[in-house]
RNA sequence: CGGGGGUUGGUUUAAUGGUAGAAUCUACGGUUCGGGACCGUAGGAAGAGAGUUCGAUUCUCUCACCCCCGACCA
């Protein structure tokens, strides 16, 4: 891609109604657009890092079975009226002229993935089974803050598990926290398996995946010595407690939770009638799970574990592109060895950003650092010099000279 | 939902009860070219409504929206 082509431009000043890390250098990078309080529209640099991120979930998800598919955003309201859970607060409720609401927008979807579940689920051979979607989620939060970290509409990864027995939920549900880990580190996030409540959603303890940051806004008691971790809304433990599985000492943390899992037991096939026959004949309610990751959120958590004065510093997994390759001046020879190159590059299949601008380099260089692609290469007349370019990870502070000729862009 | 703060060009801001000034930005021209270069010319702004007033961006009220703290949080 070549930077002059690029849609979005850099904000040298942050607008000043935002005051959270993430959403301050997402939006002065052209990552994203505040629409309304909670509401961010992702433009074409923020959805490569979306899509980056959306890859490797489903990549891990599709390792452990899971099918992916897409549910509606639109709700009628027997759904939710099923469960008992058309009155909750954050639910955006849908009216169609003077009627009474009779639609609520996507706010979960363990009733639409149950009754759809009950048509095709009959006999035990059709189970276990794991389905999952990334889509909008509407949840209209009485307060909205820190940029994506707590939006009102947002991007969720969401997977539905169907199971025969408790025994065999608990045995995927641990395959899903481990599968959650993975996702988190490829983004290049440390987590912490913290047991949490279930608020609406099941009266069983759940898990969260929580990243300590202290943009956050949970608490969690973590162990030091072997991580055993709680939050704050059901623990016992203090700072400065007895770990209560190895008798290390307990930490209170800020952290932010980018995903959680819950055993959901029968609630929503009862609701939806979700039976299977099982080898004797009897018939028995289907036991679910559910497990939430949301996209944005781990997107902001990423910006605020990684960011300098200068800007962002993307792990290279989600990084919107992998090579920033940056021209300095305009004399030919500069020019001609920049689009060497980038078109090297681009036959290669290479994630290059080429900025072919004519800016000052003190400018480009900022903006690069601002963008926080990992690798940058120079061009300049000064480096062709030594027949070289310039290369420099965004995550150190030197840079090397690389001869022209050795330089592989893929 | 309770409390606090706020709303002036695209962005950041200044002053002001009487012609809204700048920086950045954008366009054009020129000089530049390794850490947000410089000169010139041009463009672009008061959230909505009501009130007080000869006159309101400025004072008052209502509403909307935004930010922060708290409550809430799947």
């Amino acid at each position: 891609m070549k930077q002059s082509e690029l849609f979005t431009k850099i904000l040298r000043e942050a607008p000043k109604d935002e005051q959270s890390i993430n959403s301050q250098l997402l939006i002065r990078g052209g990552f994203i657009y505040k629409n309304s309080a909670g509401i961010y529209s992702f433009l074409p640099l923020g959805l490569r890092v979306i899509q980056k991120i959306g890859l490797i979930i489903r990549e891990e998800m599709n390792a452990i079975g899971g099918q992916e598919m897409f549910m509606t955003a639109l709700h009628d309201k027997h759904y939710l009226q099923a469960t008992g859970r058309w009155g909750v607060d954050v639910i955006f409720k849908v009216a169609e002229g003077k009627k009474e609401p009779a639609f609520n927008l996507s706010w979960t979807h363990e009733e639409i993935a149950a009754e759809i579940a009950a048509k095709y689920i009959n006999s035990y051979k059709d189970l276990p089974f794991s389905v999952y979607q990334i889509q909008t989620k509407f949840r209209n939060e009485p307060r909205a803050k820190s940029g994506l970290l707590r939006g009102r509409e947002f991007l969720m990864k969401d997977l539905y598990s169907f199971h025969a027995s408790e025994e065999d939920l608990f045995k995927y549900y641990n395959l899903v926290a481990e599968s959650y880990k993975k996702i988190f580190k490829r983004c290049g996030l440390d987590s912490v398996y913290t047991l949490a409540a279930g608020g609406d959603f099941t009266l069983n303890n759940t898990h969260e995946f929580q990243v300590l940051c202290d943009a956050g806004e949970d608490t969690i008691y973590v162990c030091e010595k072997c991580g055993y971790s709680e939050n704050k809304e059901i623990t016992k433990l203090q700072d400065g407690a007895e770990c209560p599985k190895c008798g290390g000492l307990v930490k209170e943390k800020k952290s932010i939770e980018v995903g959680n899992i819950f055993p959901l037991g029968t609630k929503y096939s009862e609701a939806f009638n979700l039976k299977f026959s099982d080898e004797k004949g009897g018939k028995k309610y289907v036991v679910m799970g559910s497990y939430g990751i949301g996209l944005g959120r781990v997107m902001a958590t990423i910006v605020e574990k990684f960011y300098d004065e200068q800007g962002i510093i993307w792990p290279k997994e989600v990084a919107p592109f992998q090579i920033h390759l940056v021209r300095i001046g305009d004399d030919p020879k500069v020019v001609k060895v920049a689009e060497k190159i980038y078109e090297d590059g681009q036959k290669q299949g290479a994630e290059v950003l080429y900025d072919d601008r004519d800016k000052s380099a003190g400018e480009k260089f900022a903006e690069a650092d601002l963008i926080g692609i990992p690798t940058r290469i120079v061009v300049s007349e000064r480096t062709l010099e030594k027949d070289s370019v310039e290369v420099k990870e965004r995550n150190k502070k030197e840079a090397k000279l690389v001869k022209i000729k050795e330089i592989h862009v893929r």
